[in-house]
DNA sequence: GGGTGCATGTAATGGGTTACATGATTCT
DNA sequence: AGAATCATGTAACCCATTACATGCACCC
């Protein structure tokens, strides 16, 4: 909801190409899908935040461009004048690899190293995004803010990745004691292979 | 959902249990309310899934200790089995950095400061709680899945708390910029102090 | 001819939190 | 006296994703 305002503060545009810009910019840390981009602004509309007019386009589905009210404007304000609340995060790779022992090691291997393999890619996009934002757009005041934002987001990938590498030669350690044969307390006498 | 069925897993207990235990021990990236637990037990129940008898108390309410069936068992295999998807996290505090120059770096700087203080605190009782597992724990074979899963969220606060103290120090530069007068990209005349 | 991108939207569905209700006991 | 803890559960509500529907244009 406070997305759109934020986004339509910068520049006005459409329903879809704030979509477009949400998953571009803030797509790392906030996500907004269209079943409720559409509708939400259709509410920001009435209630006065923001007002639309329609660009009609040949051979293309007309576009609404949404522009901020000086009552969208207050809101905002508002909203960012009130502390975040820090939010409960639902990791299900932890979750599963907290169960590890039912499982065998292999296959949480197979999840860190797929975890690490995206936390790369993750980050080369930020670094290559601040990048971009240095290169073009450092004039623009809200730069030094997005390049907090995507620091966060970098260092997070690379703490991640840290843990990655230590959690994967702890697996692998268990997963050859497991093949080795000498299991923990009691025999359990390997069947694999 | 699954949660309670590798809770279980573990040990036999009631849902009022489940849900100090889902606190204590994956509290840090899984959260389950009892409004959730309590319904689900019972669809769980209903499956097949678990099993629950009723231990009746004096002066107490009755309590309904759930254990976990060989279907169970199953069910949480084949969910384990599942490769987990990496989660779309929502990171409020970000978000309103995102949109930071709409507002005084003040109210910023109390932000992050804030979300130091909760990581600072956090990283505690995660350091506290590796340390009480390796101590009480170790004979456990489930202990080195949940160091892993604390570890993970060690590195977090700490990579956490690094970026704060680095946005800190950007974000005080500049409050002073405009304290100071001179608002632009150029000079910058320290007024701190 | 079939997929992808532009561009809008609605409806079904699911997931989850919050608030409510009950009732005894123990701590402050 | 009042709050908190134990212990269960239901109902209302909110939020969000997914799937569906439409329709043209462009590319392979």
């Amino acid at each position: 909801m406070e997305v759109l305002l934020g986004l339509l503060a910068i520049e006005p545009m459409s329903g879809y190409d704030l979509g477009l810009n949400i998953r571009a910019s803030v797509g790392h840390f906030w996500n907004e899908s269209y079943g409720q981009i559409y509708p939400n602004l259709k509410r920001l509309a009435a209630g006065g935040l923001v007002t639309s007019r329609t660009e009609r386009q040949k051979h293309k589905p007309d576009r609404h461009i949404y522009s901020i009210t000086r009552k969208g404007r207050e809101r905002l304000a508002k909203w960012l004048a009130i502390p975040p609340q820090p939010e409960i995060p639902r990791n299900e790779l932890l979750l599963k690899l907290f169960f590890g022992e039912q499982v065998p090691a292999e296959i949480l291997i197979e999840y860190v190293e797929q975890m690490a393999e995206e936390n790369r890619a993750v980050l080369k996009l930020l670094e290559r995004a601040e990048r971009e934002v240095i290169d073009k757009n450092e004039r623009y005041p809200g730069a030094t803010y997005w390049r907090m934002a995507a620091h966060f987001g970098q260092m997070e990938m690379r703490a991640h990745l840290l843990w990655a590498e230590e959690t994967l030669a702890e697996l692998h350690k268990v997963a050859g004691r497991v093949r080795g044969g000498s299991t923990a307390h009691k025999e359990k006498r390997h069947a694999d292979k």
